[in-house]
DNA sequence: AGCACGCCGACT
DNA sequence: GTCGGCGTGCTC
């Protein structure tokens, strides 16, 4: 596209809320086009920014050129623009952050300030007039020239490392800033000059070296036979790599520079995609559909190219929506869209993309976190370049850049980890049904256990309800047993959490040869480690959280901050070495069934066990070639993975997730419970699943033991209703931290302030509105930050974002202040 | 995000 | 009296 109008829009990659104009020189004229990065200067910077539109000159300001353009060929299509628009309206975000986030990473380029030291510097540190700090600063620069921002680690690095020999901590150790100041002095001496570069741009397509044969066909009898192999397999190859080369001859890198010499080849550095795929698949060809799978097709395949509709489908586990979800995207493909399917982020190796990879071959792209920066380039850029019409994958993939999507299909969409909760906050189920909508696509979302805010869509009639009742096969639902740990109260040790009833569960299920999956939401060992001596409990350093003892890596852990403390440690309030271990995880689960079973094979997994690449496939070939009987995992293994063994589920306490501080924790219990349970019995043999609680009267317990979960919804919505909470209203939650506990408290406050001050000020909000808080974060310290919160209420989303807008432009000094940080989340998950 | 400008406390 | 801290505001 060629631009008509020298003046462009663009966003820049910063957090900056407004969009720019500038102009374009006539010699970058044919380069410029929407969705193409430009480098333009900002202030005194050069920033990468992105194309929005041609625009008009308005005489406002005085408008600056670009300086270049980055990309040969956009790297989003214009027709995303009005999805990120919105995007950035609705979370309250820049849009240029929205794209920032939304592209692969490692691609801008970015000005970054290099200081080194000039003779005058040198001469002045061999003399005596300098203050220590500055002849530190010099004695490194003396060294080699470093970016200004590097200046001031190396030192504090050195810090820790000395003080990490003492055991008696506490050290306040910041990181040793080094004022602007001295720096801006130290210039204007002479000693140092500072100097601007661009940086970033690290991103990049990988090449390999191919050869092909030259036009002029030498003769080649007279070459040795490993060249004359060469040369025949390149007759017949056409053109081919030097790595595939080498499997055929493996001398082939110095043989080919010589053929090349002679004149019998070229020699070329082409374009690669990095492969992230595992082993190739065994195609399949489409299923025959059971009576209701035909139903679905039918009626949802109907409405395909009629513009907007929302689909709820709601499937048992093991009904077939995945053989559903193939048979609509062939639809939609022959009708030449593309198609989008997103999984939850911890199935990343799940059986959904080889599924697809088995039906449709080549034409699929994926996107996960598993992913180097480069293989996430490369496939976004197989997208890009019409070379797929599938992507496959989690959250981060609904900005998969396709110019035309028929459908979307967000599976398990009531999975927690489509919220993301870094950076701008957005939920990834719900911007699906945005873009779907905004594409006149098809919005297809799939649960066993739909969020309550998707059934009540339907019950709305936002949504269209599918169903899939019945599990192929006919096989029966899993039989529930209710433990009540109130029982066993008294009792001690191993027994207390694993109860004869499980036990004996687990004996049968071992001595029939079947598997057993045994679940706790909580990994570590000892959740609560108690001093014996003083009774307190053993904190993190940095975090209002008590650690947990991780018994394989002997030490106690922190959570939320990584922080750690040698498990040989005392009490840190009266030095006292006898510490109690209160409180129950995987780890102890693990080794208290290895005690019950010492002929039996247990593995575990949780974030723990599978932190190393490749190591949730392994446990997962353990299960699936019956090398394992027990498995003990976290809610990881309530995800997505076909156990087709396991017989017996055992659920260790099934409260947990219940005492959240959380409006939603009987939803995320009455999932999770629904969820494990599910995968009892999905092979030949029928499940069981033993569930034990202190709660069995609790509604989200009652109706998972029932499998029901429209008596569920049913009791949560009341709740949610006479509570006022969502589905019924709209929440917005304000994150405000920082270093310090006055002055964030206080800050926090002040805001409580501005937020009543602006409620009150307008009819339409005080109307609209309820403000609550500002109260202090359950976990009120994380990472050395103080944390509070405020909940804006609304009863719907309009005047509440437009509330929170107003606040955002009244006072914007309050979200960019240095030291509290303010973040506004939109629809907050986890009210932590 | 950076970077500049502008206003108050502890130093010569 | 100035130096230098960081709160506030702007970048086409």
């Amino acid at each position: 596209m060629t631009l008509n109008s020298p003046y462009i829009e663009v966003a820049v990659a910063l957090p900056v809320e407004n969009t720019f104009t500038y102009r374009v020189p006539e010699t970058l004229s044919p380069f410029v086009s929407t969705g193409k990065r430009v480098l333009v200067p900002f202030g005194r910077r050069r920033v990468t920014a992105y194309v929005l539109s041609p625009t008009e000159n308005t005489d406002k300001y005085e408008i600056r050129l670009i300086l270049d353009v980055l990309d040969d060929t956009p790297i989003f299509p214009s027709s995303m623009i009005p999805f990120f628009k919105w995007i950035a309206g609705y979370y309250l975000c820049p849009v240029g952050e929205v794209i920032r986030s939304a592209l692969p990473r490692g691609l801008n380029l970015y000005d970054f300030v290099t200081v080194s030291i000039t003779q005058a510097g040198k001469k002045e540190l061999s003399g005596d007039a300098l203050t220590p700090l500055q002849r530190d600063i010099l004695d490194r620069l003396d060294r080699g020239s470093c970016r200004l921002k590097d200046l001031s680690l190396p030192e504090s690095k050195k810090n820790t490392e000395s003080e990490k020999d003492n055991p008696g901590k506490r050290g306040k150790r910041e990181k040793g800033d080094i004022p602007n100041s001295l720096i801006q002095a130290m210039d204007k001496q002479g000693w140092i000059v500072r100097e601007r570069s661009l940086m970033g741009g690290r991103t990049k397509p990988r090449t390999e070296r191919h050869i092909s044969l030259n036009a002029s066909d030498l003769p080649a009898e007279d070459l040795s036979e490993p060249k004359k192999k060469i040369i025949d397999i390149v007759k017949s190859e056409g053109e081919i790599s030097v790595r595939e080369l080498k499997k055929e001859v493996p001398t082939a890198p110095r043989l080919i520079k010589s053929l090349e010499k002679s004149g019998h080849i070229s020699i070329f550095e082409k374009n690669v995609y990095r492969d992230p795929f595992g082993e190739p698949v065994t195609p399949d060809r489409p299923l025959s559909l059971t009576e209701e799978q035909e139903k679905v097709m039918r009626e949802i395949s109907g409405t395909l190219g009629n513009g907007f509709a929302a689909y709820l489908l709601a499937g048992v586990t093991g009904s077939g929506k995945t053989e559903v979800y193939m048979q609509l995207a062939a639809e939609v493909i022959r009708q030449g869209r593309s198609v989008l399917v997103l999984i939850p982020e911890i199935a990343l190796i799940s059986q959904m993309e080889r599924r697809f990879r088995a039906r449709f071959g080549e034409c699929i792209a994926v996107l996960h976190s598993g992913l180097s920066t480069g293989e996430r380039y490369d496939q976004w850029m197989r997208i890009i370049n019409n070379e797929v019409t599938i992507a496959i994958g989690a959250r981060s993939a609904i900005f998969a850049p396709f110019a035309d999507i028929g459908l979307i299909i967000v599976d398990e969409e009531h999975d927690t980890s489509y919220k993301q909760e870094s950076n701008f906050t957005y939920n990834a189920r719900d911007i699906a049904v945005v873009r779907a909508k905004l594409m006149d696509g098809i919005a297809l979302m799939g649960s066993a256990t739909p969020s309550i805010q998707s059934y009540h869509n339907v019950t709305t009639g936002k949504f269209t309800e599918v169903t899939l009742s019945r599990r192929v096969e006919k096989r029966p639902l899993p039989d529930i047993t209710v433990v009540d740990l109130r029982k066993s109260r008294d009792e001690r040790g191993i027994r207390r959490f694993i109860t004869p009833e499980l036990h004996h569960a687990m004996s049968e299920t071992f001595a029939r040869g079947e598997q057993s999956l045994i679940f706790l939401n909580r990994r570590g060992f000892a959740g609560f480690p108690v001093c014996a001596a003083c009774g307190d409990p053993i904190q993190c350093e940095n975090c209002d959280v008590t650690l947990t003892l991780h018994r394989a890596e002997n030490a106690y852990k922190c959570h939320y901050c990584g922080f750690t403390l040698p498990s040989a440690s005392r009490c840190p309030t009266c030095n006292s070495p006898s510490i109690k271990l209160l409180g129950l995880g995987t780890e102890k689960v693990e080794s208290a069934i290895r005690k019950l079973f010492p002929n039996a094979r247990a593995a575990r997994m949780d974030r723990d066990t599978t932190s190393r690449k490749g190591s949730v496939l392994k446990i997962l070939k353990g299960l699936r070639d019956c090398n394992t009987d027990i498995l003990v995992g976290t809610q990881m293994v309530a995800k997505g993975h076909d156990f087709p063994n396991i017989t017996l589920v055992g659920i260790i306490c099934a409260d947990l997730s219940l005492c959240h501080p959380d409006f939603r924790a009987g939803e995320r219990t009455f999932q999770l419970l629904a969820q494990v349970s599910g995968r009892a019995g999905r092979g030949d043999v029928p499940g069981r699943v033993i569930l034990q609680t202190y709660n069995p009267e609790h509604f989200s317990i009652v109706s998972a033991v029932a499998q029901d979960f429209k008596a569920f919804y049913n009791k949560e919505v009341a709740f949610r209703k006479a509570l006022s909470y969502p589905p019924y209203s709209r929440l917005i939650q304000l994150r405000i931290s920082g270093k310090e506990k006055g002055k964030t408290r206080d800050f926090a406050r002040e805001m409580g302030n501005i937020c009543k001050e602006l409620q009150k000020s307008d009819e339409s909000f005080s109307a609209s509105v309820q403000i609550l808080g500002p109260i202090e974060a359950p976990v009120s310290k994380i990472a050395k930050r103080y944390r509070w919160q405020i909940l804006l209420k609304g009863l719907s989303a309009g005047p509440l974002h437009r509330y929170v807008r107003r606040m955002m432009a009244r006072w914007p000094a309050v979200f960019h202040n240095s030291n509290i940080k303010v973040t506004a989340d939109v629809d907050p998950f986890f009210m932590g």
